[in-house]
DNA sequence: AATGGTGTCAACCGCGACCTG
DNA sequence: TCAGGTCGCGGTTGACACCAT
């Protein structure tokens, strides 16, 4: 632990003196106007320190950090704050280190299985986020929470419902969900080959997700990166994941899923075929539900995909929904509805 | 090329829970 | 038991990137 926190400081050091988290995002630090903020109680605490700073973390700060965390460890931050010598409060510094710097942080875009995780989860705790991101290592609440603020309540938006609608949540259980089922298998078909293959940083990071340490050290090898600093390769790297385009084959199906924009964009086929196979799982085949959903994959190496029928009944149940008949869930969605969401 | 709208995400804030003396 | 300090969570904000016009 301690030699990947020094790896890390020597990268960060090394490769970005005063470079930006992101373009423009740190160059002029913000230096907390002391007089706007009311003094919290960590404030008050720090004693003689009444300018604390506040905004975008420099390189230095994070290297301040890092380096005393990898000698002290982490823990009663409002001392580490001032004992490293940071002037940020306690809290500040553990926010940065739990959702930035920690060494087990995951980058880049959510998988389908954590995409369906995060929906199953969010069904039976609601916004509990850090409960949520505990069932996800690597990733933190303030992402799945962001994931969730951005990525599905803004479909909750265009449909015109609550997030929390049963519209929206038989939306999620018969359309998405099962969608995103049966990316999660293809991706578990086709990841091996894209992690293994020669890809670029960016199109093996779109197909797993890496962590901090982890894209740094690629990132040190890649000469053709000026900007080395930690944010840049996170906000590089999740945004250039759509615009690769020499990715194999094999990358491009392991590829983050858009979700529900990708979903709808399908030809219809596609939405019968789930449709079909859930109303199999619904009528209570589900053996021949889940083959038909995972005709084309290897089920036995995801335990958590293997039973999507008693999934799928337990995302119902913890929601509160009761499952309709064939008929019913005919008239759930029409195609009309499909295509509306666009 | 310029501009405005939208999406993304790091960081901040307030508050309640927990800890400690 | 109580009060002050600290921690952690969920909601919100603000700045930048990207995209469409």
């Amino acid at each position: 632990m301690e030699m990947v926190l020094q790896q890390r400081a020597a990268v960060i050091g090394g490769g970005n003196a005063g470079a930006g988290c992101r373009p423009g995002h740190m160059t002029a630090p913000v230096v907390a106007a002391a007089a706007k903020q009311e003094p919290t109680e960590e404030q008050a605490g720090g004693g003689a320190e009444t300018e604390l700073r506040r905004g975008p973390w420099t390189v230095d700060e994070d290297l301040t950090l890092i380096n005393y965390i990898a000698e002290h460890g982490e823990g009663r931050w409002n001392a580490l704050a001032r004992a490293a010598g940071l002037k940020r409060t306690g809290k500040s510094c553990r926010l940065r280190w739990l959702n930035y710097l920690r060494p087990d942080v995951k980058r880049g875009d959510f998988t389908a299985d954590e995409q369906l995780l995060i929906l199953d989860l969010h069904s039976r705790w609601g916004n509990r986020w850090s409960k949520i991101a505990a069932q996800l290592p690597g990733r933190t609440d303030n992402e799945i929470k962001n994931y969730w603020r951005t990525r599905v309540q803004k479909h909750a938006k265009q449909l015109n419902c609550d997030v929390n609608s049963k519209r929206f949540k038989d939306a999620m259980r018969f359309l998405w969900m099962p969608r995103l089922a049966e990316r999660a298998a293809a991706q578990h078909n086709h990841s091996s080959a894209a992690i293994s293959g020669d890809d670029h940083l960016f199109s093996s990071a779109a197909a797993t997700a890496l962590t901090v340490p982890e894209m740094m050290m690629t990132m040190v090898n890649d000469s053709s990166s000026d900007d080395r600093s930690p944010c840049s390769v996170v906000t590089t790297t999740s945004s250039s994941s759509s615009h690769t385009s020499s990715e194999s084959t094999a990358a491009a199906a392991a590829a983050p899923v858009t979700d529900w924009d990708e979903m709808q964009g399908g030809a219809d086929h596609e939405y019968w075929s789930t449709a079909s196979a859930l109303q199999q799982l619904t009528a209570g085949d589900h053996h021949h539900g889940n083959q038909q959903l995972f005709q084309f994959q290897e089920v036995e190496d995801m335990p958590m995909l293997q039973d999507l029928s008693g999934w799928v009944q337990g995302f119902s149940e913890a929601a509160g929904v009761s499952m309709p008949d064939q008929t019913q869930q005919q008239q759930l969605w029409s195609l009309d509805d499909i295509w509306r969401m666009q």
